[in-house]
DNA sequence: GTTTATGAGTTGACAAGTCAACTAGAAGTG
DNA sequence: CACTTCTAGTTGACTTGTCAACTCATAAAC
């Protein structure tokens, strides 16, 4: 039977047994970052792909179209902080479905204004309505005054890591 | 100028615009994972393979056995969530870099009972180092019972993505 | 005891994510 | 204008994550 203690205070995400550190799996954060992450992704993509043929960073870009419609690639970036790379594969991907198209820009032939199709719009609404099912799944039994503050904790540490 | 309205309550993640439902990022628990989750691993992966040698994978499946030393491949899927493949690979690896080692298992052949080796041990220490900082760094300006409630809510999530 | 089913772990194929080199247009500087 | 510098986006190489087929060992059924 291994001796556990606390070392320090509240903070931490580690106990000492036996003298050696022991991460937390509890309390410490990136494993629940991960492991949350991956699970919705697993359960969600799947879903995209099947049905739709495409997959989660063609809904992402999709979304942002959706929020800002006539955006460029590079302003999907900055928002959804994706790789430019991804981005661009997916725009390409998304055109080819018909579900996107574009315009040109005015003063710089390398940007587009891209906007998401009829059809586009029509797809976006149908996922969109998975999607908050399997948000609302999610997010079941948690309190929206826990719910305020996990978005507040969640935007605190986006903050964080952009330095 | 769009007009925008909040259509339904306090639950939503989403919002009218010109009789289009759109998706509001602050709110959108999924997009907040997979920003705050990708972020963390980018940061994180890049120093554990520059500087040891090996992968995030490696490094969880590390720390699965320094919490439980003795464990079997499938025990570390099922606490860590990971696939078998990745860790199946993951302990190759790690074994290869002389940072794990095995005991027969005595009743199944199949079952492998893994631990960290010495340097293994060693390695461990250092690494974790680097990640409580980084957790630490993400976790700034974080009060006590904003992460305790976090920490909750995350747990609520991956206990309600199980099913 | 042979057959069948179950379970642990490995492997291969493919999707997604990341990084860096590259292309080419735009903007600044003399 | 010629030259450099900056910036948007594309492409290729590689890593990581995911899924499913497969191997082989154990357990169960009869």
């Amino acid at each position: 039977m291994p001796h556990l203690e606390h070392h320090h205070t509240d903070l931490d995400s580690t106990i000492l047994r036996d003298g050696i550190e022991v991460i937390d799996i509890d309390r410490y954060a990136p494993f629940l970052l991960n492991a949350v992450g991956s699970a919705w992704q697993r359960k969600t993509s799947a879903i995209y792909r099947r049905e739709f043929g495409f997959g989660i960073n063609e809904w992402r870009v999709m979304s942002m179209l959706n929020i800002e419609p006539g955006t460029t690639a590079g302003r999907i970036c900055e928002v959804l902080r994706l790789d430019k790379g991804a981005v661009s594969r997916s725009l390409q991907n998304l055109e080819q479905l018909g579900l996107v198209c574009f315009e040109a820009f005015p003063t710089d032939t390398r940007k587009r204004w891209w906007t998401l199709s009829d059809e586009g719009q029509a797809v976006h609404a149908q996922v969109l309505r998975i999607a908050l099912d399997c948000e609302h799944q999610m997010m079941a039994k948690v309190t929206q005054e826990d719910r305020a503050v996990f978005l507040r904790v969640m935007k605190q540490m986006l903050d964080n890591l952009s330095d």
